[in-house]
DNA sequence: AAACTATTGTATCAATTCGATACAATAATA
DNA sequence: TATTATTGTATCGAATTGATACAATAGTTT
């Protein structure tokens, strides 16, 4: 986008937005953008190239917001009512980020799809960078996100309500924590995501018997207490 | 579509399929067009109206191909693949359907996206409908699909494998019954879905401990045993 | 260096759930 | 009235899960 009219490149009418997840103190975080010379956020999102599959194109999307590649990710949903995207909120914010008057028959200015992505990054990894139209692409912690564009607000809803219902179905938690990490770690992560406090022990139980975590090294905290086991986790099932 | 360029009254570049499956005679079945003069399978689609929200525009092509409104219905995948359908195979169908040939520059030798959706039936009440485009709309059991254009296997596929995981999780089984059945049909339904069998007794006891069934009468069968009562799915949990 | 503290790893008991079996009830038939 | 096939429910034991107990230990305090 930008100044240059690259409708041409790209499908027409369809978008791809990506809700980020990431963790870090204890909170879950999404990455947002926020518009030049507004206040408005946005979940970062893109257009699909004309030889790109869809999954290339959330991957695209995500290097350039995050610097990583190799992204855990997954479709969640099509958002596509009607009126989903206000025009009139669209020329104010264009107008705004660019200076320029949106003409009526703009391509974006036509209704467009969004392919809702959510992806999972390791916090500590991710360099977050704004694209052409922000100022910032920024961390926000999750139950303290700012009113957002468009239905982006009901995309973060239901990615992660989505997220939710798949950490314990297929194993992607892992997906936000460094490579090595702790069982405390662990059920932070968990308690944090799912909103729910978990009995220590039973939880070290469930995750030990999955046989999908490798014992490292003891880590030596400092504290004085019992120095915890590293995990590495392994598909090993 | 059909010989009319109705192009502009629908969203470019997006289609609609369904994957509409129905259970009879101890049968998971899907719904299948056979296009004019070939022998291709494809599973129901169409287009998004400019002023349709999506849910609105399948269950419009739900309605078209069964008779049938009100329908439940659940989005369940995009496919996007750059290559998903061969321009090749659409001139063909469109010629031997149309006898037309397709210019390159037809709005449907573009790239195309499909939102996939399966929908539940009550196969009793459905009265199947080809579309403009086919000869017939009937039903086919789910292992004895005939070979379908593009990426249409891989969409049955799909649904399936979405139908199955969610058939416990949210309580979608009743959809495929007609409204008043036993706790056999009940438990036939979901041994043919997940392809498994399960004990009498205990599938008894989880579904009548769920607290979502009404018993209503026996239903007297003429068998020489005990009647069986008859049960309403209600949503009280 | 011995006592103390906070946390961790694991064992264990009880409660619940789940698989399997037993059995009484019953609609129609012989 | 006995017989048959199926249904509804109870129950036993196994497996899973929730809750509690407790020993091990890295560092601090005395």
């Amino acid at each position: 986008m930008s100044n240059i009219d690259r409708s041409y490149d790209y499908l027409p009418g369809i978008s791809i937005d990506c809700v980020i997840f990431g963790f870090h103190d204890s909170q879950l975080k999404i990455l947002l953008l926020n518009f030049k010379n507004t206040d408005w956020f946005a979940v970062p999102g893109g257009f699909i190239k004309e030889n790109e599959n869809l999954d290339e194109a959330a991957q695209r999307i995500l290097e350039e917001r995050t610097g990583l590649t190799n992204i855990y990710l997954e479709q969640f949903y099509v958002f596509g009512d009607k009126n989903r995207r206000s025009n009139e909120v669209l020329k104010a914010l264009m107008l705004a980020v660019d200076g320029k008057e949106l003409s009526p028959d703009h391509y974006l200015m036509k209704r467009f799809l969004s392919i809702g992505y959510y992806a999972l990054i390791d916090f500590t990894k991710a360099t977050p960078s704004p694209d052409a139209l922000s100022n910032t692409c920024e961390w926000y912690d999750i139950d303290t996100i700012p009113t957002l564009i468009y239905d982006h607000s009901e995309m973060v809803k239901k990615a992660l309500s989505t997220l939710r219902f798949f950490l314990d179905e297929k194993l992607i938690g892992f997906n936000l924590l460094p490579e090595v990490f702790t069982m405390n770690d662990l059920q932070n992560l968990y308690e944090t995501v799912l909103d729910t406090k978990l009995l220590r022990t039973n939880f070290q139980r469930k995750m030990l018997s999955l046989g999908i975590l490798e014992r490292l090294d003891k880590k030596m905290t400092g504290a004085a207490n019992k120095a915890p086991y590293l995990y590495r986790f392994t598909g090993n099932s």
